[in-house]
DNA sequence: CAAGGTGCTTACCGATCGGTAAGGAGGTTG
DNA sequence: CAACCTCCTTACCGATCGGTAAGCACCTTG
């Protein structure tokens, strides 16, 4: 079963943008990785404006999908959070792709059409936040403070993410194995103490 | 007393670099933004490589700056290290605009020269590192596990700092407002309970 | 006053950018 | 067979890219 040619280009254009941002790629150098004129590209998505939307149209589809899986996975709020957590920290070379790819958005889209990214980070954000007031512990925190939680966590791991070759850089292949197991491990007893232990101060508004 | 036209440049082009990335300013638009046209630029920086190389040069210098300042301020490790993080939860713009330019060469660089930020990153990594290892209940975890937490941190930390016009997007003004004094009274919940309570598991090589 | 260096200009270069126009190969439909 | 659509090509466009060459105004030094 063959790949259409339009799919191929989107990977194509989603990995390049990743790997070099929007400014940093041109229309046809997306195409000839692929063998093709970069007017087969434009063809398909008539501008690369449109062509960089429909990559993080994808993207967007693909977190919504994943929060159904969490929503349906389990009805215990703490595996729920667990669960979303796991499956951010991701270590495929595709996920990886997505997070660099929404790190460079958030460093761009300040400047861009400023409603680009809310559409996908904020229902995704709200949901985590969701989650986590839903633990008992965390029933009565206010807004900020459970937000505040999830976006360290959610910051902790997509820095380390996109740290991968900087990081193998600096502490040598070695050293770098080590910090792989020693990072999830942290991050892991992190979330457990926030699901089970500490309730946040609850002393203001 | 008048800042030199060099010296300028050089802050137009870190704001510039900072705000859309290598390859999204031209240096016509740094020249022009001072009135000069881009043949000046050149003039002084001989090419655009140049011209950031020394923008994270001067990068390079005030870390290492930062750094002699926590050593001299105390000789308590504890207090050393919440100096270093305090510091580092800057809030200035200027500061701002130093992460967003260092999380764009976080992104960028594991294709430029390799070697390009090691320099000024490694020092830095080790030396936080150093001073969580020095408190008693980290004397004896193994150097991945304080790497890891180290970067923990960090990463919450950057990521945050980079986020907020999108947060402000998100959340609205009054929601921002909330979470900006949300957010560093967790993480700085976090660091106090590394530095005092919790101990890591030693049970690796 | 002549000579030379610094700091900037205008003029220009080839390459590449995103995008348009027109047409050809192949399949489907009348 | 003719007409049309989809997919992709070559040819071309003006604009802008990073960078070179040459020269002008100014200051310093002999």
């Amino acid at each position: 079963m063959a790949i259409s040619t339009r799919d191929q280009l989107l990977l194509t254009a989603r990995t390049l943008f990743a790997e070099r941002g929007f400014e940093g790629v041109s229309l046809s150098q997306i195409a000839s990785a692929l063998g093709f004129t970069k007017q087969a590209l434009l063809h398909h998505f008539s501008t690369k404006e449109k062509l960089y939307g429909e990559v993080l149209g994808q993207i967007s589809h693909e977190f919504a999908e994943q929060l159904r899986s969490a929503r349906d996975a389990t009805a215990d709020p703490r595996a729920r959070f667990r669960h979303s957590v796991r499956s951010l920290l991701g270590h495929t070379p595709a996920e990886i792709t997505r997070t660099r790819l929404l790190m460079r958005e958030l460093l761009d889209n300040h400047r861009r059409a400023e409603t680009a990214e809310k559409w996908y980070l904020k229902p995704f954000l709200e949901e985590l936040a969701a989650m986590l007031k839903a633990v008992p512990a965390w029933s009565d925190a206010p807004d900020a403070s459970v937000r505040a939680h999830v976006y360290l966590i959610l910051g902790a791991l997509n820095y380390y993410a996109i740290s991968g070759p900087t990081l193998k850089n600096i502490y040598g292949d070695q050293g770098f194995r080590a910090l792989e197991q020693a990072f999830p491990e942290s991050l892991w007893t992190l979330v457990e103490d926030l699901l089970e232990c500490s309730p946040p101060l609850n002393g203001e508004v």
